[in-house]
DNA sequence: TGATCTATGAATGTCAGACAATTAAAGGTC
DNA sequence: GACCTTTAATTGTCTGACATTCATAGATCA
């Protein structure tokens, strides 16, 4: 009988897709077992190899967790915030990466999704998220920090922002998207003078938050987001001047 | 020599992490051709299966493509933004459905991030994207659709608000967002008397990006989330009612 | 000569069977 | 009753083989 159909697939790669199916429309609830490699191989009328690629395809999407030993197996995993957002991250990296999304769209789009966290942020702000932001703040100030860790505080800034907002789907969206930024934003070399110009914006952030100033957080971000504009626009004509 | 490590990762989950790493980190560009599966078994010191399941953890997140035949082989795959945009919404629509977010927290999420788009979409919208609203919106008119019929002229009417801000990496972000959340409100039941009331308010927002005016256009977003939140908790009440 | 058809070889896709490693539970020992 | 040992089930890996696909090179023919 064989295939019985001409489609083109490979079989791990149908047979990935039925369990993705099963899974995503709830046939198979979290933390049910799936069956045994040698049981789904005699169900597919496939190879055991075959149904182990199957099962890699959809353990690297973390679908599914695999355990060894007796009554082990594959289980269906509740996907948590953490594998959620590592794979956004790797997939919003290289997908900026290899479009070559220009500066000026990647910042934009960020500033935009910070901006509609920062009303949320402002309400609900814990003090808590205050401190995480005065801290990041104060690092941010060390005249020894390498630019590396600048950015990598600055990343913690604005995910204590987005986290501020109390809303895990936020989170989620927008703390891939801002580190997936975080390698454009890494191309900017940071003077003294602009790390203190950035540590007054953000120092003004978290005082609107702490304020519960909705419309001057905002205020605060568009100057922010323009401030970077500028960083990167003198970067790129910098580098334009060099390789003419 | 055998492992040389204690480490607990499967070597296939070792491998693929391996050339993860060398694609994320630039050490290869896109479309260019991995060793082949021999090639890679015999570098790694495993076995040519192990190495399969390493790529097609790969495959599955669309790091690489294969191709069979001569000078077939495994390839650095261009993301591109349809790839992405299929991955994040199988993400996102599993994290909602499995951490089960409460209706209001997803709908916050999502009018957060529209409204985050619309002054971009007042300023930049063509007449091609308000054709596909209005076009979009007399659908929604027609008495005889069907539920899902009418989510998903839903789902096309926001994408298009979304695509008119002209930012791809926003288009990318939040279309996947807005097709996760579909699940959820394919849950609202929608009346006759809803449906007009979600007609006018979309009526609103089309005028409103017609005439450029993003404050009206924010406005407008502001009651369709009002309203879509009022219809939500309704059907979760009477969820209730039945089930005590 | 030029165009079409036919090997050829390299690569992935699949299969079969085997062994190693791991782990939870049953059973045995003190 | 607590601790140790066996046992069975399952995934992880290896070896070797064959099937399938496909671009190129060579052969055939007008």
């Amino acid at each position: 009988m064989k295939n019985a159909t001409d489609k083109k697939p490979a079989l791990s790669a149908q047979i990935a897709q039925a369990i993705r199916d099963a899974i995503v429309e709830g046939r198979m609830i979290v933390d049910e077992r799936l069956p045994s490699e040698a049981e789904l191989a005699e169900q597919f009328d496939v190879s055991r190899p075959t149904v182990r690629e199957a099962l890699k395809r959809l353990a690297a999407q973390s679908l599914i967790r695999t355990q060894r030993g007796a009554f082990g197996g594959a289980f269906v995993n509740r996907l948590s915030y953490e594998e959620a957002y590592g794979q956004q991250i790797t997939t919003s990296t290289l997908l900026l990466s290899m479009n070559a999304v220009s500066f000026e769209t990647a910042c934009e789009a960020r500033y935009a999704l910070e901006r509609a966290c920062a009303p949320l942020a402002a309400t609900r702000r814990t003090p808590d998220h205050l401190a995480t932001m005065r801290a990041e703040i104060h690092r941010q100030s060390q005249p020894g920090l390498s630019d590396e860790s600048f950015c990598a505080s600055d990343v913690a800034f604005h995910r204590a922002l987005v986290d501020a907002a109390d809303n895990p789907v936020l989170s989620y969206q927008l703390a891939g998207a801002v580190e997936a930024m975080q390698p454009l934003m890494n191309m900017i070399t940071f003077t003294a003078r602009s790390r203190g110009e950035i540590v007054g914006i953000h120092t003004r952030i978290a005082d609107a938050l702490e304020a519960h100033e909705a419309a001057r957080a905002d205020e605060a971000l568009r100057a922010l987001e323009a401030y970077t504009l500028i960083l990167g626009q003198n970067v790129m004509a910098e580098r334009a001047r060099k390789t003419p």
